[in-house]
DNA sequence: TTGTACGCGTTATCAA
DNA sequence: TTGATAACGCGTACAA
C-alpha cells in the first residue's frame, strides 16, 4: 500500500481563515450565514475561499451540524415511469432547496426495503421517503426513535402519525370501474400487480370489488389475477382470462403497464380493442397514449407528488413542523380502449 | 430557536464501550475489521450493539475514515428509460458491496449539470458516474484535482484518462444505416435529439452520414431535425420531414421515443409503415416492442452499462486500481419497422 | 461584528 | 489482541 487516497492537500476552514486574515469562525459564518457578517470581511473571505478553491468537508460539516442536507428516497424501482417520474420532482425540489437526494430501490421485497431504510439512516439522511403503507410497524418505531421525518407518498389513506402526499387508490379505481359499469359492462376481469405487499394494488382491486357491489353485482364473480409489473405478464395474465367463457367484455388492468400487454395480447388473439374487449389501465403514463388504441386510464400526478413529497419533508427537517396529510386528485382520461361492451362502431373514434 | 432536531440521546461508540467493558477502539475494530478481534470480544461488542441498537454516527465516521462509501451519479433525467434501467443497474452493485447511491439530475443543461457534479463532491461522494463526454474541461480538473475516480458511461469514444463504460454509438448507427441502404434505401431522413450538448446524439448522426457516404450517397442530402426528446416532438418532425418532395422512403430516429413519436405521426398522415415509409429507433427500450409496428432499432445494453460502471467505480475507489475503457457490443434488433422502400403490395405511391 | 475554544463521534497510530 | 489518544474539519455558544 502507498499513497491510498491523497484526498489530503485540500483547503480547510483553517487555510481559508489564515489567507483571509479572519477566525475559522467568520469564515463559517460567511459560508452559512452571511448576513451575520459585515460586508466588507464577506467579500474578502469569498475571495479567498474561490482562491484556494475551498469545498467544505462534508464529514466534518455533517458531525459539527448534525444535519447532512441529505435525503433518502426508498422505491420500489427506478425502472417503473411512475415512480421515475416522482422522484424526478423529488429531487428537483430539493435540489431547489439546497438539498441532495439518496437512492435505494427495494424491487418490491419487503426484507430489501427494511433494510435500505436503515441504510439511508445509517448514511445519515435527514428525513426518508417511501413508497406506500406496507410494511413492518416495527421499522416506523426506528425512525420515529431516531426522530427522521419520513413522508409516505403513493398512498393518502390510513396514514396518521407520518407525513403523505397521495391520493385514494380505492376511490379512483372505484370511479373507473363505476363508469365501465354504467358505460353496461357486467362481466368485468382484472389484472392487478402483486397484492401481497403493494396497499395500492390492494386498495385499487377493493375499489373496483366495492363498485361492483354497488351496482348489484357480485365481486366474487370477478376474476382476478395477480402478477408481475411487466407488459409480458400483462399479456400472459390477459390471455388465461380470455380462456373463460362467457368471455368478459372488459379486463381492467392495476396499472397502465399491465395494460398495454393487455392491449398486446388482445391483437394476438385476434381481438379488437374495445369492439370485443375492453381495456383499461391506471396510473396515465406516456405508454398509455403510445398504444393503440390508447388507453382509458387514471391520470395520476406523480410529479406533483414527488414535489410535494420533499416539501413536506423538507418543512419538518427545517421548521420542525407537524407531518402534513395531503390528497391529491385523480381524474379518468377518457381514451379509445373502453366502450360499451358489444359495440362494434367503426374505427372512426374522434 | 427551541429543542430544534433533538437528534441526541442516541448511542455512540462510547456508550457501547462502556457497556461492553472494552475501549472505543475495540468496539469500532469490530464493525470495520472483526478479524482483528477475538472471537470472545467480538460477540460481546455485538451483542452490545443490538442491545443498545448503536448505529455509527455518518459524520464522524466519514470525517474520521476520509470515505462515505457514497457514490454520485449525474445524469440527464430519471425520466428517460434508458437512464433509469441504467442507474437502477448502478445503485443495485452499489448496494451489493455496501455503498449508497447520490442521484442528481441535469436535464441536459451543462451548467446545471456542472453544478450537481460540484454538489456531488461537497456531499463527499467517493466517485462519480457522469452520461457522455461532452463537458467543460475544467470540470475534469476540478475532479482530478479533488482525486474523485470518475466513470463515463454512454459513450466508448474519445475517453482515455478515465474509466469509461459504453459502446460505440457512431458504429451502431451507422450499421443501421447500411442495413437500411442495403435494403434500397435511398432518399433517408434522420430525426435527432440535440446535438449541441450530446456527444451521444452527434455521433448517431455522424454514424449514418459516414455510411451514406459509404454507399456513394451524399450526407448532405440527408434532411435531419433537431428536437427535443419526447414523444410529441418525434411526431412533430416527422410531419414537417414528410412535406419533402420526393418524401424519403425512411425516416431513422436518434432513439426509439421520437421513433415512437414518428410512427404516430405516420399513422395520423394515413401512411403505413413500413409499407410506405420505414422508421428506425435507437435504444431498445420497451415502447420499442410496444407500439405497431414494433420498431427495428439497436440494443443497448444499459443495465450492463450501469452494473459494469458501479465496478468499475468501486475498484478505483477501493483497490486504488486504474481507469479502464470498457466498449460493450449492441446489435441491430429487427422488427417491422423497417423494409425495402415501396414494399406496398400493391397500390401506388402518389 | 468578530474571535476563542470546545465538542461532535469516529478512525487509526502507537504502545502495551 | 487490546487500549490510550491524537487527529479529522467544522459549527457554535460565549465572550469581547
Amino acid at each position: 500500500m502507498e499513497p491510498k487516497s491523497p484526498k489530503s492537500d485540500l483547503p480547510t476552514l483553517e487555510d481559508v481563515a489564515r489567507a483571509a486574515g479572519v477566525s475559522t469562525a467568520t469564515v463559517s459564518r460567511t459560508l452559512n450565514s452571511p448576513d451575520q457578517v459585515s460586508e466588507g470581511t464577506r467579500s474578502r473571505v469569498m475571495a479567498t475561499v474561490r482562491a484556494l478553491r475551498y469545498s467544505p468537508n462534508f464529514g466534518a460539516r455533517a458531525l459539527a451540524a448534525k444535519r447532512t442536507n441529505t435525503y433518502g428516497a426508498v422505491i420500489p424501482t427506478m425502472e417503473n415511469a411512475i415512480f421515475a417520474r416522482g422522484l424526478e420532482a423529488f429531487q428537483k425540489v430539493l435540489v431547489a432547496n439546497g438539498a441532495t437526494m439518496l437512492v435505494a430501490s427495494s424491487s418490491y421485497d419487503p426484507a430489501i426495503e427494511e433494510d435500505q431504510i436503515r441504510t439511508m439512516v445509517a448514511r445519515g439522511a435527514d428525513g426518508i421517503l417511501l413508497i406506500g403503507t406496507q410494511r413492518d410497524p416495527e421499522i416506523y418505531d426506528f425512525l420515529k426513535e431516531r426522530h427522521i421525518p419520513v413522508v409516505i407518498a403513493w398512498t393518502g389513506t390510513g396514514v396518521t402519525a407520518l407525513s403523505c402526499v397521495g391520493f385514494d387508490n380505492e376511490d379512483a379505481a372505484g370511479k373507473l370501474a363505476a363508469k365501465a359499469i354504467g358505460l353496461g359492462h357486467r362481466r368485468i376481469a382484472f389484472i392487478s400487480a402483486y397484492t401481497r405487499n403493494n396497499d395500492r394494488a390492494r386498495d385499487r382491486v377493493a375499489g373496483v370489488r366495492h363498485a361492483l357491489a354497488t351496482a348489484g353485482l357480485d365481486p366474487c364473480d370477478m376474476p382476478l389475477l395477480e402478477t408481475k409489473y411487466s407488459i409480458q405478464c400483462g399479456r400472459d395474465a390477459f390471455v388465461e382470462l380470455m380462456h373463460a367463457r362467457p368471455r368478459p367484455t372488459l379486463v381492467m388492468c392495476g396499472n397502465d403497464v399491465l395494460a398495454a400487454g393487455a392491449v398486446r395480447a388482445a391483437h394476438e388473439l385476434g381481438l379488437d380493442v374495445p369492439a370485443d374487449v375492453s381495456i383499461t389501465g391506471f396510473d396515465d403514463i406516456e405508454l398509455a397514449t403510445v398504444i393503440s388504441p390508447a388507453l382509458t386510464t387514471v391520470h395520476v400526478p406523480h410529479r406533483k407528488m414527488g414535489g410535494l413529497a420533499a416539501e413536506a419533508l423538507l418543512a419538518q427537517v427545517r421548521d420542525n413542523s407537524a407531518p402534513k396529510q395531503t390528497t391529491l386528485e385523480t381524474h379518468i382520461v377518457v381514451r379509445q380502449s373502453l366502450a360499451p361492451p358489444g359495440s362494434r362502431t367503426n374505427e372512426m373514434a374522434d
